[in-house]
DNA sequence: TTTAATATCAGGGTAAACCCTGATTTATTA
DNA sequence: TAATAAATCAGGGTTTACCCTGATATTAAA
């Protein structure tokens, strides 16, 4: 007999949870013992309210409000360093995965495949410590992975708090003029923060701020 | 004891549709008849293999390729006038209800809400026609409703192909220089479709596009 | 405590975005 | 067939986006 594997959802859909949830009743050796809606309600179950309960995997969708998957992840593996997280998105976008396995992630899986595989995941996750889906290149992310075996620490993007605010207006449609009027600040001053922000997240213009801004929550499309 | 309803469903991930058939397992009279990955698929079935079996409710998705939610739902309605279109959405934008009503939609609901809603809106919208999730403005759209009910055939907006091709690389970050460069035009005509976009979709800039490309799944964000 | 990041602003620049009017050709639909 | 929409291009315009360098005060982290 297998042995139970312990279980616990991240994502800020409850149908999606649920229709998961649903999903791997069917399969008795998987518990799902916890849900949450986004990163900050897991790290705050996990630091608070677990009662030691043992935790297996987690799976955990990247595109979140507030903590997203991958901040979420480097989070709780802080706390927990043997804890397999299993990345769930809608996109195999190869830098999204870049950053997910950098934050430890152990594994990632795509919505739009097979229901089958999810189980086969969470079975391999546990039991070998990895299970990426075969649409995921996987040949480009095993430098990824070495890379942090050895340096586990790599920063990944962070933006400030009123650099997110400047984006959100970005994404509004307002222009540097009309964000600087918003905020009370000089047209100059926004648009040295839009040059940082350009920068760090190493875009053109506009667009890819805003495909950056959609990607991380920052705004709904 | 409550008479079966057909259901069909259409979502382009497979984990969803299966996750939310699985919620309905547990309801014996909602039977889940078929279910479709995208727009043209649905209608395609509607058309050649559908067997005269009864169908009383659509669950569609709203961001979907190819054939989007409410486009979908227009091309259905023209097969059948009495076919039940059940919205569902991660997005409570108001424009996009609209769109969506005006094709004749006839409930809506969100992704983010309770699981019960949903069998809720599926008996609602099959015994009295309606359901709105109470999240959604039901006062403003009661408008939308009466007009539709009059005249049906509200357009709305559409981009052609050449224009479709065109968001798209402004997406990819291509100023209009290259996206001429790229497609063997000159700048003038590229600004030329530029402005039919910005008018079409009544937008201020790069980043409205860029939100509009995404929620109607033109480009992944 | 020193370093690094954050937040504020300025001058001066080029290239691109965005807006107007207007025109021709070719499809498509009524 | 007539009308409409789509696709191509042009001139000439203003405004905004984006790129340099450079400065200063505050705050957070090593």
């Amino acid at each position: 007999m297998k042995s139970t594997i312990n279980v616990v959802m991240v994502d800020d859909h409850k149908l999606i949870r649920q229709g998961i949830k649903s999903l791997l009743l069917g399969h008795d050796h998987i518990q799902v013992v916890h849900e949450a809606a986004n990163g900050l309600e897991i790290v705050q179950w996990f630091k608070e309210e677990r009662n030691e309960l043992p935790v297996h995997v987690v799976l955990m969708d990247m595109q979140m409000p507030k903590l997203n998957g991958w901040e979420t992840t480097e989070t709780l593996l802080k706390m927990n360093r043997n804890l397999k997280v299993l990345g769930l998105s809608s996109y195999d976008d190869e830098e999204f995965i870049k950053q997910f396995i950098r934050s430890g992630g152990r594994g990632y899986l795509l919505k739009d495949q097979e229901i089958e595989e999810i189980v086969d995941a969470i079975e391999d996750i546990f039991e070998t410590g990895f299970y990426f889906s075969h649409r995921v290149p996987i040949e480009k992310l095993k430098e990824y992975i070495k890379i942090r075996d050895i340096s586990p620490n790599i920063r990944y993007t962070t933006l400030t708090k009123h650099e997110i605010k400047i984006v959100k207006l970005i994404c509004e449609e307002l222009s540097t003029q009309e964000i600087a009027d918003a905020l009370f600040l000089t047209k100059k001053t926004i648009e040295t923060h839009r040059s940082h922000i350009w920068s760090k997240l190493k875009i053109k213009n506009m667009a890819g701020l805003v495909r950056y801004a959609v990607k991380n929550k920052i705004v709904k499309a």
